[in-house]
DNA sequence: CACTAATTGCGAGCTAGTCAAAATAAGTGC
DNA sequence: GCACTTATTTTGACTAGCTCGCAATTAGTG
C-alpha cells in the first residue's frame, strides 16, 4: 500500500487528510503545517513569519482562518498558557501534555505517563453533576534545569 | 488563637493577610475580594460590576491592577480557559482543577483526586531535561449533563 | 493630625484575534 | 488544456482584553 512512501512524506500526508476531510490542499494550509511541524509551540505570529519564508505573499489573517479550521478538523492542536497568546503543535491523538518554565517560559511536551490517560477521571464532590470529559490538558509549570542553574550562581 | 473568630469572617482575615504582605487594605481590594468570592470563576468585567455595587466609583483599571498583584500575593488564583478571558477564584493553595463544558462554557471546581497530586510526576523523555515542577494545572474538557440532555433531545 | 509613600483613576495605546466583502485559485467536467 | 464553480485567501476595518504613564487621592504611620 505504501511501499514507496517509507520516508515520512508530511506533505502529501497532510493534502490526503485535507482532502478526505473536504478541504481543497492550498499551499497556504501546506504552508502553515510546515511551519508548525518545523517549529512546534509557535504562536499565530511565528507561524506567519516562518511561512512566510516559503509563501511571502501570504496575510496573517488567513494565517488565522487556517490555523482555526485545521485545529477543529483535529489535525493541530492548540493550547493557550498563562499570560501567552496560543501555540499550536501538529502532535495531535496522543493526549500529551505541556511543562513550561515560569522562568524563562521553555515549553516541553510530556508524555501522557500511562498509555490511557491517567487524569481522564475526576473525582467529584457529591454535589455536583459529573461531565462526560473528553480531554484532560495537563500544564505543568516549573522551573527547567537551566534556569536552576543560573538561579545558583546569581546567589540565591 | 482564634477563639473570637469562629465565624469566617472572610473580610478581616483578608485584612489580615494584606497587611502581612505588606499592602495596605483598601476598600478597592475587600470590595474585590469580595466579588470573587461571591461568584468563583468571574471575569475581570464581571468582577467589576459586581465590585461597584458596593463601591460605585470603582475603575475598570483598578480591578486589574487589583487582581494582578492579588494573584502575585496567592490571595486569587487565575486561569485563563480556552475562548475566555481570565477567570478569578479565592480558592488558592489547594491545587484544585476545573472542568468546563465545551457546550455551555460551565466551569466546575474538581479537587485533586488524592491527597497528593497524582500529576506532579511527568514521565521525561530520555532526550528532555526535566523541570522541578511545582504546580499542574489541570483542565478537563468535556460536556456537562445538562448540555448532553439537551442534545439527546435535539434528535442527534 | 499631619505626612508620605502607596494606591487609584484617567486616558491613550497595544496585542491577539474577529468579521464582511472583494479578489483569487483549487478542483471539476468538457 | 480550458472554462466553470465555489472554497479559500486577501484586504481592511474593527473589537476585546489588558497594560502603561502620570496626576489625584488615600491609607497607614508616628
Amino acid at each position: 500500500m505504501s511501499q514507496f512512501t517509507a520516508l515520512p512524506d508530511r506533505a502529501s500526508a497532510w493534502s490526503e487528510q485535507l482532502r478526505t476531510a473536504g478541504r481543497r490542499v492550498t499551499k497556504q494550509r501546506l504552508a502553515v503545517l510546515a511551519a508548525i511541524d518545523a517549529h512546534p509551540h509557535s504562536t499565530a505570529d511565528n507561524i506567519l513569519e516562518l511561512a512566510r519564508r516559503e509563501l511571502p505573499g501570504l496575510s496573517a489573517q488567513s494565517v488565522y482562518v487556517v490555523l482555526g479550521d485545521l485545529t477543529e478538523l483535529g489535525m493541530l492542536r492548540r493550547f493557550e498558557p498563562p499570560h501567552s497568546p496560543a501555540l499550536y503543535e501538529t502532535r495531535t491523538g496522543d493526549n500529551h501534555h505541556h511543562a513550561i518554565c515560569t522562568r524563562c517560559g521553555r515549553i516541553e511536551d510530556v508524555d501522557c505517563a500511562v498509555g490511557h490517560a491517567p487524569c481522564l477521571h475526576p473525582h467529584w464532590n457529591d454535589d455536583q453533576q459529573p461531565m462526560s470529559i473528553q480531554i484532560a490538558d495537563v500544564l505543568y509549570q516549573g522551573i527547567c534545569q537551566d534556569c536552576l542553574a543560573a538561579e545558583r550562581q546569581d546567589g540565591d
